[in-house]
DNA sequence: CTTACTTTGATGAACCACCCAACGAAGTGA
DNA sequence: TCACTTCGTTGGGTGGTTCATCAAAGTAAG
């Protein structure tokens, strides 16, 4: 399946290494001067100074103005530069499809929501849709003078990201749809620069770039919606398993005796945890809160009213699923033990109901101590995780091998005689 | 926790990893000659003359004939030279200290077992035992004329590799011991030679290497005795959480009304697939099996022999270790997705009486089809997997950075005039 | 036996990236 | 105004890879 081959290092390869390091300690530590980069990074003033020089003709650095100096020269700062370097990332659900764009500082260039009845569409139209959008966003990169670097899509359910290909949507009633080629097909851009992945993926990927658990290399990041999906990283690596289908946490089987789940067994974690259930349990069938023709955040407006009122059968039901999701948790707490788990979707919305409920039986239910000490974080970056997350992949590639970017012709600066 | 600093690349980077490259390539194709070894990796052919040079310096390589040329004047082949560079596993168990010590091309230099009371003898002196005999292996290393890559040590608990610690290991009733300090302090092998490991991961490791799922990079291993543990390998790189926790698979809570456990659960995957399971469930207390005073080696001859014989009870035992053993694979394949499960320990003794079970378990709780492909493999190495692992993992390091490796002053082939 | 052809592996020049050391530049403090 | 400190650039040096070339060592055919 995967290739295997490496290719050898060659003087290029660390040419872009080296890029990629400088852009990274940017990242992660903000506007720098060429002796700081050169301490923070390990590389030598010479090098950095070559280095930043390279980064600034592609556009990805610009100089920031100068060190607060105490004494000594002050130094020239330098920072990743805003607005010309685009991620862009889209996303499919079931209402609607988002587009965000994002620079390498990770402010938002613009974004848009296209609401729109995907499974009615069918994946055709969809895409066609899909890659309008796609050019809206590209246009609007074009006005501001950016670069886009990517467009990074994001899909509820099974994908092949080697091949760029949905396997398998159960909610979008999607099969074997390949994204990638339609939507590159669709819009003026190489393949190698459009991507697809999986929304909890890519949402442990916002996290762990600009989110709540920014930083933590080894994290676990649960999506809870109308299914529940679990983005993996590990050593700061997505894992995506053989075949990408890492992370199908909606259907471990908690409980041989429990309710029966569509997908043919019985007590699915899904069922136990995902928003639906949640509703069930706190409500009556013929309850305004069940109302079909609400929107997800109106629903979580009522159940946060009723929660903070204290209403007893609301509160019981958070109980309820707090703990399911805390049983749940334990075990991917043994199996992975990441430094911190971030919840995402709805339960970052009702996190403040949940987490104590899910922290008793994962404190009671971890073996290592050490390991029951992940923290349980609520996402930061809530509905727009993935969307989020999409742009950064699309950004990260550049990041990663800055020469992907062109080189603007720079003005001299002074005219020789 | 994990320091997150990348050094710089640098030149004597790009050395190390094409080093590491013609050594890596030579390990998956066996003997090739340096014409090949450049198509093979994408070298120039005068890079990989140099490299193997440098390598036959540091008695990595050695020459190996020609080849059996059909046109053309022959190459010269190359390979791993066997008997220069050496590997040590050492393998703490409940019943004995083990030791094997393994060449680059996998062979047994020798191995040697001491039955011993690791419980009752405590720590500190089974470390004394642990050094006497990893001095032994040094001994023979030194006196083949080999080069003694490092000692890697395969615990049966839970190990914090990066200090060297074992932190929790139950069932040898041991708690922080500082065994890579105490282990190096004994032996004349500096620090950074020297590493302990969690049991089930080296025996991924292994696997991975040269066992029954040799070449496939998304790996789960689970090994049964006593207790039950995983080793993970996502993408070739082995995954053990953020504090080396990951793969504590043994208690994971399958069923919350299922038999109590000593950790305090219910349900313990552990309590239903072990082999005090297996035996409980096949046999009465007087059965001769459960004699105390018997090898587990003993035990499984007998179990075959009475499943060979088609015993009713033994059967229905094996089954219903079997079905637990599916159940839980199926959520870590959920988890996961892995290319293969390699089963070891005791799983591999009785595998062709647990397979079956499991596969059907698995085929109807695995989501997806795809991810339900994965192979449910024997362990070739049974019992011996976690200590070669040990012994690869102890050579990895050189293979991965050659330079580590002493150069021999050659003689020269001609004296001069 | 000689000649042509094929393939291998080694050699030297060229290139490229990094590092070190030294230096000028640009501030602060006495 | 003069030290002093810190910054960033410059030039020389080292090391590693590649390309082009060439001798070496075989086979195949006349």
């Amino acid at each position: 399946m995967r290739n295997g081959h490496v290719p050898p290092a060659d003087q290029a390869g660390l040419r872009r290494a080296n890029l990629a390091l400088v852009v990274r300690t940017l990242r992660e530590h903000g506007q720098q001067s060429r002796a700081q980069l050169s301490a923070l990074s390990g590389l030598s003033k010479a090098t950095v100074s070559n280095l930043v020089s390279e980064l600034e003709s592609r556009r990805l650095v610009r100089a920031a103005g100068l060190t607060a100096g105490r004494q000594g020269r002050p130094g020239q700062l330098v920072e990743l530069s805003p607005g010309s370097v685009c991620g862009i990332g889209l996303e499919i659900n079931l209402e609607y499809l988002r587009a965000t764009v994002l620079d390498l500082a990770g402010t938002v260039v613009t974004e848009q929501l296209v609401p729109l009845r995907v499974v009615e569409l069918g994946p055709q139209r969809c895409l066609d849709q899909l890659a309008e959008l796609a050019r809206s966003m590209l246009a609007t990169v074009a006005a501001v003078g950016a670069w886009p670097a990517g467009i990074t899509v994001a899909v509820p359910g099974l994908v092949d990201t080697q091949a760029g290909v949905v396997r398998f949507a159960p909610n979008l009633r999607w099969r074997q749809i390949a994204l990638v080629d339609g939507l590159a097909a669709r819009v003026d851009l190489p393949l190698e620069r459009c991507a697809v992945d999986n929304d909890a993926n890519l949402a442990a990927l916002a996290e762990h770039t600009s989110g709540a658990a920014s930083g933590t290399d080894d994290l676990l990041c649960i999506v809870g919606s109308s299914g529940v999906g679990a983005g993996l990283l590990a050593a700061g690596v997505p894992v995506r398993g053989a075949s990408g289908f890492a992370g199908e946490v909606g259907h471990l089987s908690l409980d041989p005796l429990g309710p029966s789940c569509p997908c043919g067994n019985r007590g699915c974690w899904e069922r136990q945890i995902d928003l639906g259930t949640l509703l069930e349990v706190m409500s009556s069938p013929d309850d305004p809160v069940r109302d079909p023709s609400l929107a997800v955040s109106d629903r979580l407006r009522i159940i946060r009213v009723r929660a903070e009122a204290g209403d007893r059968r609301t509160l019981d039901a958070l109980q309820q699923v707090g703990d399911a999701l805390g049983v749940g948790l334990a075990l991917l707490i043994n199996v992975l033990n990441p430094a911190a788990v971030v919840l995402g979707g709805y339960f970052a919305e009702l996190y403040e109901w949940l987490v104590e409920h899910a922290r008793i039986q994962i404190a009671s239910r971890v073996l290592s101590p050490e390991a029951a000490r992940a923290a349980i974080l609520p996402s930061t970056l809530g509905f727009t995780a993935a969307i989020r997350g999409g742009a950064q992949h699309a950004m990260r590639m550049v990041m990663d091998n800055p020469t992907l970017a062109p080189v603007v012709a720079s003005e001299p600066t002074e005219a020789p005689a």
